[in-house]
DNA sequence: CGCCAGGTATGAT
DNA sequence: ATCATACATGGC
């Protein structure tokens, strides 16, 4: 008998820990609910089925090895979320949005792969922008059995025309994603040499590639850079900033900011009479 | 129908 | 420097 066989269980501990929380809070668009209560999706080239099983998180395709190379960074089970939750608590506006969901992590991503999809992500919203990555997959990215493809590189998208990239109906954005793929792919936005910069740095650096302002670029390097200190400020974002923190975020949570912001935006999303009025005029406000 | 969606590029003040 | 507008597409 081998030691590990098809089915043998693969465990990590995970705690706090929630899959749908972590999986549906916006920061990724390649996971889904199956039927029994667990989360497919594609890590790398890697097709993982996981479920919750208390403290456990149970992976699925994967060996225990495996699980633990990949998994453990990509779920950011390394990150001492305890110590997290407990220096976000000391903020009573902050405490109610990890109260609501507590199980959240920021996972760590691919850096071309977060790039890409928060280009997609701009002026669109979340059911959209998982259709046109689903169709862009499906269209360019190396199958991988089952019907699941792996996300196409740099160097696959850079050699497409806008007509190549229709039937993703992605709409302007296609332009956006194919000055990424060839920028990156040419090495004019070098990702690895990215990684190496200092973030404000990082992120000025990203936005040579047209269709990446500040916030892309900030979520590019928050889920595929796993800098925890970026904020993105989206439209959710600028409605909790301006009901919630008028003064910004206290100087002590800065280092977190990223996952801070993570809790606050599935936190609004879900409660958006909270923010209906916050004074600060939405984009078709008259005067 | 009009408004909105994890914004950005562009051109006018 | 700041500000308004267009931009594709689809859900509501």
């Amino acid at each position: 008998m081998p030691v590990s066989t098809p089915t043998a269980a693969v465990r990590l501990r995970a705690v706090p820990f929630d899959l749908k929380e972590t999986f549906e809070c916006g920061q990724c668009f390649r996971w889904d609910p199956d039927s029994t209560g667990g989360y497919r999706g594609i890590v790398g080239r890697r097709v993982v089925t996981l479920r919750q099983d208390g403290d456990f998180l149970m992976a699925e395709g994967l060996t225990q090895p495996e699980a633990e190379a990949l998994l453990v960074p990509y779920l950011a089970l390394d990150e001492d979320y305890a110590a997290i939750h407990a220096l976000f608590r000391e903020n009573e506006t902050l405490a109610r949005a990890v109260d609501y969901a507590p199980g959240i992590r920021v996972l760590r991503q691919d850096r071309w792969e977060a790039l890409c999809s928060f280009i997609l992500s701009q002026n669109n919203n979340i059911k959209r922008i998982k259709g046109i990555i689903a169709r862009l997959c499906e269209s360019f990215g190396e199958p991988l059995g089952g019907g699941d493809y792996a996300f196409p590189g740099p160097e696959v998208l850079a050699s497409l025309s806008e007509e190549d990239l229709a039937p993703l109906r992605c709409g302007f954005r296609a332009r956006y994603v194919l000055d990424a793929a060839r920028k990156v792919a040419g090495g004019e936005v070098d990702l690895d040499a990215v990684a190496a910069l200092p973030t404000e740095e990082a992120a000025v650096a990203l936005q040579a590639i047209c269709g990446v302002g500040i916030k892309v670029a900030h979520c590019a390097l928050l889920y595929g850079f796993h800098r925890i200190e970026c904020l993105p400020v989206d439209v959710w974002m600028r409605r909790v900033m301006a009901t919630l923190y008028p003064n910004g975020l206290p100087q002590e949570l800065l280092p977190y900011a990223g996952i801070a912001q993570q809790y606050l935006f599935h936190y609004s999303r879900c409660h958006p009479s909270l923010f209906a009025g916050d004074g600060q005029p939405a984009k078709g406000d008259r005067p």
